[in-house]
DNA sequence: GTTATGACTTCAC
DNA sequence: CGTGAAGCCATAA
């Protein structure tokens, strides 16, 4: 077979498909359980790429339909950040909609509820 | 091209 | 448990 790709220099469209793998991974969560983002990123195919996890999450398509609020960090509670002006609140509402305990700290139990692909 | 920031993680102290 | 530093990389300026 003839080689197909187009040899690259600077990694062309290296993004696009680590965001589809993500949202593979995501749309993969079941409803009561939650995955940390780095856990997302190593079930993609992406080890130690947390980060780039969070940037598709924030970035993702509203159009497609992906369950961002079971997501959350190592520490086993929802990231708060100023950028989201309040989404984080949401993001713990639903959360609890679906099963999830916080305790008084806005934590809950991370192996609990940890899904395991 | 560079610099700074961030929905992160992990280890060291 | 808190803080700091290093690692990682897309996005914005």
């Amino acid at each position: 077979m003839p080689t197909k790709r187009k040899l690259a220099p600077t990694a062309p469209a290296q993004a696009d498909e680590a965001i589809a793998a993500i949202c593979a991974v995501v749309r993969g969560i079941p409803k009561g359980w939650v995955a940390t983002y780095g856990q997302v990123a190593a079930m993609a195919g992406l080890p130690r790429r947390a980060r780039l996890v969070g940037h598709v999450l924030q970035h993702l398509d509203p159009a497609i339909k992906i369950p961002w609020h079971r997501v959350v960090n190592a520490k086993g509670e929802v990231s708060y950040t100023q950028s989201r002006n309040g989404g984080d609140a949401l993001q713990q509402r639903l959360l609890e909609k679906e099963g999830i305990e916080f305790d008084d700290n806005n934590r809950f139990n991370l192996e609990r509820f940890r899904w395991h692909g």
